[in-house]
DNA sequence: GCGATAAACGCAATGTTATAACATTGTGCT
DNA sequence: AGCACAATGTTATAACATTGCGTTTATCGC
């Protein structure tokens, strides 16, 4: 497997490249300035989150900490540095698939939104405002008060779309 | 417990109340029409979604079947009822709770929105046209192809919000 | 530096949700 | 009867997540 080494971004506001490592500084700032402790681990776990380019499972993560931190790590460690990720708002949870994603703006609080390929397994991190408005005008109609809001649209990618049963397959 | 007889709709089109036995009548004559089986289990799990009155685990329904069905029932049976439920939109998962819920309105295709009662546990079920349509131009702006759409909003309900820290705080 | 305190982590066990693989039953058709 | 097919039953296990408890590590006031 290749790990690419920067990420689209399908931010409305945003559509570069983000490179992992930068993101991991921008984290590591961000918890300095909240006071709180990015650990080795959580660190790790994020950076994996960011290399790997698409969500991961909590076991998947786990497997893949075995390659590179300093010992095994049970399944308790990893949810509760994934717990204190999405505390922080660094990585979201896609919930339709049990698996994890790193935020690509975690300076800014928003409520993301995400396309993810039901071929190739990418997600792309979106937000619209819209949306947002949208939901909070109807929740205010039936009398509801926010807390979370979770929105997948699930589908095939424009790269899925274009190989459409070609070669290699991707992943 | 107890099985209200009624169910709140809260979708902008219907704000009416669902009688369940109701539903299930619709649901009986969709499936002659379309030419597929609501066999005996079928129809107990979807009654006992409608019964409920809101989101239940598959092992929650495999238990509710003990008390109502011939036989106890197996994980995989339960599952592929849901299935063939969900297939035919009968009921909908909802995702950041792994549960699932009856469809309020089956005759129509279209894209649900829950609003879901972190206090209760009581799930209402929307449609926003508005919000499929932004979906759908993100989604085009991305070169995405949409194939389904999960879009939950968690919160507080107004019942909830009313109660307010007072007495029994329902189920 | 040193002790008190809280945060983070390791570990074993267990709980919860979902599926794979294979066997059985029932029904309609020839 | 013999066959095809859909649905269900059975056993086991995979995949995802949490509880409880004891140990280690940071941080802070002195």
């Amino acid at each position: 497997m290749k790990f690419p080494s920067t990420r689209p971004c399908a931010d409305s506001n945003c559509r570069g490249q983000h490179v992992p490592a930068e993101r991991v500084a921008l984290v590591k700032s961000l918890c300095e300035t909240r006071g709180v402790q990015l650990t080795t681990l959580r660190r790790h776990v994020l950076e994996l989150l960011w290399e790997s380019g698409r969500p991961m499972g909590a076991y998947e993560l786990i497997e893949a900490l075995k390659l590179r931190y300093s010992r095994p790590v049970g399944p308790p460690t990893v949810y509760r540095a994934l717990e204190f990720l999405m505390d922080q708002r660094f990585v979201s949870k896609i919930e339709s698939r049990n698996a994890y994603v790193p935020c690509a703006h975690p300076e800014r609080v928003h409520d993301c939104l995400f396309f993810i390929c039901s071929h190739c397994g990418v997600s792309a991190e979106s937000e619209d405002l819209r949306v947002e408005r949208l939901l909070a005008e109807d929740a205010a109609d039936l009398g509801f008060r926010v807390q979370r809001r979770v929105v997948e649209v699930e589908g095939t990618c424009r790269c899925c779309l274009t190989e459409a049963g070609s070669e290699s397959g991707g992943y």
